[in-house]
DNA sequence: CTGTAATTTCAGAACATTCTGAAAGTTTAG
DNA sequence: CTAAACTTTCAGAATGTTCTGAAATTACAG
């Protein structure tokens, strides 16, 4: 009765923990942890993989696997590639690292506090001018602070994500070790 | 007939709109909305609010409030005050915000990813040493070129938590900013 | 163009999170 | 101590998210 001869093309023990460590940090970042799964295991090997290899070894569905490739991708994170004379197709992960984070900070971060903070200022110009009432005015200053808060995360969030190294003390170190990354 | 004479403290309009800013905002951050929602109640309002207030006027369960004012109160955004010959309990925000999101960075961003930079160096580790195999070789250098992005995030965001502003160019007035915050 | 082997889509299933409300527990005035 | 008013807890309901797998689609070899 023979079912055979299909290769079982097993991860190693390491390969495993790897993916697990870092589908844990993509979850808590707030990605699906299949994301990081999925990301570590094209990550780790030299050759790139095609979804139904990624299939098998992770032994999800392949309707989980495309999901989360095409997000993969459109994060930038991933490359599709295609091989001449074979039918398959094949991913491949981006080495920089940091660029893909700065890719996160800025598409996805960054435009939620702008829009936060968008809201934010229509909002404080929303009380009625000069009012009397002195709790519309405690109103408008509170939320002119939050609107502060949110503007001053937004600029060190825009630092981050373009990463210009000035040279400075502290952060310069860390700023230029990102461009490495 | 007569359902009567309960007073109807109504937010108003404004209140309304800076809660659902702040929801979004913090959903996005992870957090439950209505952790948010009360939040921002408390916060523009001059006098303390009891979870039962906070029931009406955000039109929530009591379960609901309870548990959130106990997580903001661990989050350490809310503090609990008692009033003399009162039997309500009161709530009032802190004023110092910033002081909140470098209590969250420090307590679970930080520890996120102390947590997977501790893996990974085991893991590093855990490779057979002078491996002949060229894979292996390969992927020990991923790891730990993930390590070191890991590293280096865990790095600013002690700085954001700690907020040292040493006066840098730009971060610099930055983090001086926050202080204010 | 046709057949084959792969990928993608999507509706429903499985799973996870959050909310509700009634019961239990607290607190204080009297 | 008792009663009254509030707050907290928690099991189950409601809601939301993610995964599966079969059908539809795509891509290529022949």
């Amino acid at each position: 009765m023979g079912k055979s001869k299909k290769e079982k093309p097993e991860m190693s023990q390491q390969e495993v923990a790897f993916s697990e460590i870092i589908g844990d940090l993509v979850e808590q970042w707030g990605f699906r942890r299949h994301l990081g799964l999925i990301w570590s295991l094209i990550y780790l090997r030299k050759e790139p993989l095609s979804p139904s290899q990624i299939q098998e070894e992770l032994a999800m569905s392949a309707g989980s696997v495309s999901s989360a490739l095409s997000e993969l991708q459109n994060w930038g994170v991933v490359r599709r590639i295609r091989i001449a004379g074979d039918r398959n197709f094949y991913y491949s992960a981006d080495q920089q690292i940091w660029r893909s984070v700065s890719a996160v900070l800025h598409t996805r971060e960054l435009r939620i506090l702008e829009e936060a903070g968008g809201s934010l200022d229509r909002l404080a110009g929303s009380y009625p001018k000069s009012s009397k009432e002195s709790e519309a005015d405690f109103q408008v200053k509170r939320i002119k602070h939050i609107f502060e808060a949110v503007d001053t995360a937004k600029c060190i969030i825009e630092q981050l994500a373009v990463g210009s190294a000035t040279g400075l003390p502290k952060m310069g170190r860390l700023f230029s070790k990102l461009k490495g990354l």
